[in-house]
DNA sequence: AGCACGCCGACT
DNA sequence: GTCGGCGTGCTC
């Protein structure tokens, strides 16, 4: 028998092992593996989405069988390297396959499901339901819509044969088609025509030309209309003449029409060469290593990416590089566009889905050799990987925050492992756990100690914000800086000043009882919106006016506390009168481009100040700002979190760089209630090293990564006693598999105990050598998976970046 | 996820 | 008795 093993659409535990089908006759010289195929699933003759994961052409099988009902792909839509990667994703992270299939897919592949219902025979059914169809004999239709009692009935009449439901599976994967033209006449018959042609037939003339000119391409009808000013109706008149043919031809949406700049690899000094020897050297030997290239900010490490690249397409290799969403800038595409050209694919999270799906496509069709891209790009399914590169390793965003909650890290070892080629992890401020596997020489370490062109980095200036509360009591801008940037309008030269914002949001409180807004879904308070006029919570997004008196007391003496950056915009703006001031937060960058718009109209000198959050830290590079101003280090520092230290000194240590990258100095502020914090301390020397050390002697003191591997297992539900209590059952099962050796934090209540209406509970556990842990996870998964349908969810996290 | 089946309380 | 509620288990 013709069989197909089929991972199919539907996310239970139960169904993490593929389903057996029947392939027929008419399929059975096109399917593949790999392929999207619709599978009839379950009684009622529902249809859902699969993937092929294996054919046998002789196979049997043991009970019943449906058959395959149709492929929703001409070719393979993951090819074998993804499709075994995502067996290995699914136990690594505790998440199906099914869902890690579709995280490795541009989001247009995967279907959506609709039902139709239709009647057959109107005999006797009611009234009610009959309304619904209007008059009609079909009708789309959503369960969710109908109420109970109806929806009884329409079961009924459906048993009884009167109605029939039809399960579609809608494929949103469509090319975008335009009409293209082709010449269909020889160059002499053209050059014929043209001689017969009456002299005021301008038009006609200019399409004659063109077929002699270009007689064998085949050419999209708007760009016929736009480049060679020849109007449609001269190209139809074409086409009745038989001259050209036209036709339907798929075409790539390009996000970038714009043509770049072409720029050539730059003279490489010492360490940058011996970086890429080192790594070109894997790539030409097949080898796997991996190598942290830690390297200041301002030490070219992306020519030595860029050079690495070029060595692996001069091996006839491909290359993939990720970076953090925010360092993927303008200036960035331009570089790599202008170094690689058209062979260079770009994924990020600026274009439309129907874009990303054309990239796709263009990688999966082998028309590009480079990627770059943000986390997801990992998964492109480019062939003969030469090099993976990823820059800014240390960035949280690599890891992605729900299921599958896999880290970019351990895919790229993943795929370097399979195709035999270098992994680079880039990075100023590498993360204790690579620095460490670098320190015990599983990673190779390359370091870059100097900025290019042997600019000096910039000095840094520290600010006790508990003296200047005494003082001035302005707890936002200390008098130094105030009087450094001043100094800086004068001379034309621009300021950076970063809001480290997260806790810093405003918020409202009533003075005579000290009562807070608070969301009601959520156990955060409410945050403070000048623009539209209302308290928002950022968690889920709850919207209500702000209030003019206490909810709890009735009294009118409500004061807004804390300081958002639209707050400090006015403060600043108040201070420095005649300054120009560009915001820069997750306000004003929502709309798409706004981002973009923005550091370049700062890069044009159309502002003197740039104020902005954690965003504006990464990347950047105006040679005209001389002064960079951190408002507040601390916010960072203060959160329930082991790594916040690491976070801080890396926040520090980046947005320091931005200042004096040309020939002019520069000079950074730091304001801070904990001056001699280390992280702070050494953020100042932008000293990594000693940070390195002195953040690893507390993670073994406190016994946390890099020393122990962490999991977090999280419940929730709307009951907080279920919650908690089912928590206490799993610390049960964990303890009875457990060495002694592993430590158990919780069952605790996350920090934000309260969430889009949900409690969560969380247990932590920290182990170095645990050989039963990971099936007694799997265990556990399963165990809880019939507790999810009724709405307690227990959630694996493995190696969590998030601890709250 | 979505459907069927089976058990239980409420109501004709 | 029977209808409608919900919990449970299965889907190639």
């Amino acid at each position: 028998m013709n069989l197909a093993k089929v991972i199919v659409d539907v996310p239970t535990m139960q169904t993490n092992d593929p389903y057996t089908y029947l392939i027929p006759d008419e399929l059975a010289d096109k399917i593949q593996n790999g392929m999207r195929v619709v599978v009839p699933f379950g009684s009622g003759g529902r249809k859902i989405q699969g993937i092929v994961a294996d054919i046998d052409h002789n196979g049997d099988f043991d009970g019943e069988l449906k058959e395959i009902d149709g492929l929703l792909d001409l070719d393979s839509a993951l090819n074998d390297e993804l499709l075994s990667m995502s067996e290995w994703m699914a136990k690594k992270t505790y998440s199906f396959q099914i869902s890690c299939i579709l995280t490795m897919l541009p989001s247009v592949m995967r279907a959506k499901y609709e039902k139709e219902l239709i009647i057959n025979d109107n005999e006797g059914i009611d009234d009610e339901v009959l309304g619904l169809f209007d008059g009609s004999d079909s009708i789309d239709f959503k369960v969710e819509d109908i109420n109970s009692s109806m929806l009884r009935r329409i079961i009924q009449y459906r048993k009884e044969g009167k109605l029939t439901v039809r399960y579609k599976v809608n494929d949103k994967a469509k090319a975008k088609k335009v009409y293209a033209v082709k010449p269909i006449i020889s160059i002499n018959e053209a050059e014929t025509e043209l001689s017969n042609l009456r002299k005021n037939s301008k038009n006609l003339a200019k399409l004659l030309d063109y077929i002699i000119n270009n007689n064998e391409t085949s050419i999209p009808q708007r760009k016929l209309v736009n480049d060679f000013n020849i109007p449609e109706a001269t190209i139809k008149s074409g086409i009745e003449k038989e001259w050209l043919t036209r036709f339907w031809q798929e075409e790539y949406r390009n996000p970038y029409e714009q043509e770049v700049k072409p720029n050539y690899p730059l003279k490489l000094n010492d360490d940058q060469q011996k970086a890429v020897n080192a790594i070109s050297e894997a790539t030409t030997n097949d080898q796997s290593d991996v190598f942290l290239l830690e390297g200041v900010t301002g030490s070219g490490k992306t020519e030595v990416y860029l050079q690495a690249i070029q060595k692996a397409l001069e091996n006839r290799k491909t290359a993939l590089m990720l970076v953090p969403e925010i360092s993927l800038t303008p200036q960035m595409v331009k570089r790599v566009k202008g170094r690689f050209g058209n062979k260079v694919a770009m994924l990020h999270s600026g274009l439309s889905s129907g874009e990303k799906y054309d990239e796709w496509r263009r990688i999966n069709n082998g028309e590009a050799d480079v990627v770059v891209g943000v986390r997801s790009a990992i998964f492109a399914p480019l062939n003969n990987i030469g090099i993976i590169i990823m820059d800014e390793e240390h960035e949280a965003s690599y890891k992605q925050d729900d299921a599958p909650r896999y880290h970019t890290r351990d895919v790229a070892k993943w795929r370097c492992d399979y195709h035999n080629c270098p992994l680079v992890l880039g990075s100023a401020t590498p993360s204790l756990e690579s620095r460490a596997r670098a320190t015990k020489g599983v990673y190779k370490l390359l370091s870059l100690p100097k900025r290019i062109n042997n600019q000096s980095l910039p000095e840094v200036r520290i600010i006790d914000m508990k003296e200047e509360i005494k003082t001035t009591g302005d707890e936002d801008f200390s008098q130094e800086l105030l009087a450094a940037m001043n100094n800086r309008l004068q001379k034309h030269e621009q300021i950076v000043l970063m809001l480290n914002r997260r806790g810093y949001s405003s918020f409202v409180m009533c003075r005579s009882c000290g009562f807070v807004l608070h969301c009601p879904n959520c156990d955060i308070s409410l945050t403070l919106h000048m623009d539209s006029k209302t308290m928002k919570c950022h968690y889920c997004g709850h919207e209500e006016s702000i209030p003019n008196k206490c909810k709890n007391c009735g009294s009118k003496k409500i004061r807004y506390y804390g300081t958002g950056t639209q707050k400090v915009q006015e403060k600043l703006q108040n201070l420095v009168p005649n300054a120009r001031i560009l915001r820069m937060d997750v306000d004003t960058t929502r709309r798409k481009g706004a981002h973009e718009k923005i550091l370049q109209k700062f890069g044009n000198h159309e502002a003197d100040i740039l104020l902005g959050t954690q965003m504006i830290a990464k990347g950047l590079d105006f040679p005209n700002v001389t002064l960079v101003g951190v408002l507040n280090a601390d916010t960072s520092l203060d959160l329930p979190d082991f790594r916040s230290s690491e976070r801080t000194f890396n926040l520090l240590t980046q947005v320091s760089g931005r200042a004096g990258r040309a020939d002019k100095e520069g000079l950074v502020y730091i304001q801070t209630f904990n001056p001699d914090h280390y992280a702070i301390r050494l953020a100042q020397k932008q000293d990594y090293e000693l940070f390195y050390r002195k953040e690893m002697s507390v993670r073994h003191q406190t016994n946390y990564p890099p020393y122990f591997f962490t999991v977090k297992i999280t419940a929730s539900d709307v009951n907080e006693a279920k919650a908690a209590a089912k928590m206490f059952e799993i610390q049960k099962i964990l303890k009875a598999k457990l060495s002694d050796k592993a430590l158990m934090l919780g069952p605790s209540p996350s920090s934000i105990l309260k969430l889009k209406n949900k409690y969560y509970y969380q247990i932590i556990i920290k182990y170095k050598n645990e050989p039963n842990l990971s099936e007694c996870l799997n265990y556990i998964l399963n165990h809880y998976q019939k507790d999810a349908q009724k709405g307690l969810y227990v959630n694996i996290d493995p190696d969590p970046l998030n601890f709250m």
